[in-house]
DNA sequence: TATTAAAATTAGAATAATTCTAATATGTGG
DNA sequence: CCACATATTAGAATTATTCTAATTTTAATA
């Protein structure tokens, strides 16, 4: 694994928060001035393939990348937030259900988050 | 309603595929050949702010829209192709575990489709 | 150590999906 | 029929992401 895949698979297993290819490119731009924007698509990429991070897609808003542990997510439905929040497994049970092999699932619960809850009133 | 977000629904609820922006357009096109392409994203997008029909967002492929009727997603890992599956309703077992309240959730399964299996052997 | 080949990175153009803007058309209530 | 609101059109603009070609770095080898 190169200098600059490491940097990011660090920065995404350490932060909280659910980046974009451009905010990570902002922050690892911080400590390497001379990356650029498509080297950090490419190692998200390589290292999304390769099941070291993931990727999550909510429609309206670019992709963030995310750790592998396990969690879902909530999305805020006004503005597209992202918070994690850790429900039992379902794998059995979904496994269950049907024939079909299943490699894993993304669950993504919508709410309105608090932020945005207080602004509506 | 007007006419166009009439026919967008209808051929929404009506078809199994899952259409993206551009399908859409195409198949309405076929009846209503003076439509453009934007008139096609207002209309979904405000059938989307009605909750009239869903957007299904996969990482790497166009948004693809589908009926609200309840289901759940299998989507390949390998070429991002959609089908329907209908798994028990999880509402009531996840909002069992959480504070927050759950408007909906999105639930996709991956696995490799049939045809990307065989292309693999 | 110098040579080479492979892999990674850079720079910037290209593409694809979607949104925006301004002008025009259509529909609707008074 | 008029005036206004809403919808549609045409096409430019934007955004996220990928691609291409040139350059640099790395690793392996003579």
């Amino acid at each position: 694994m190169t200098k600059y895949a490491r940097e990011i698979l660090d920065l995404i297993n350490q932060s909280d928060a659910h980046l974009t290819a451009e905010q990570i490119y902002l922050r690892i731009k911080e400590q390497e001035p001379r990356i650029v924007l498509a080297t950090v698509y490419n190692n998200l990429n390589q290292l999304y393939s390769q099941s070291l991070i993931r990727k999550v897609s909510v429609e309206g808003y670019p992709d963030r990348y995310d750790k592998m542990t396990r969690h879902d997510h909530l999305v805020c439905r006004e503005c597209g937030g992202l918070s994690d929040v850790t429900l039992e497994d379902l794998t059995s049970l979904l496994q269950s259900q049907i024939e079909e092999e299943i490699l894993s699932y993304d669950l993504k619960l919508s709410h309105i988050c608090p932020a945005c809850r207080r602004k509506q009133n």
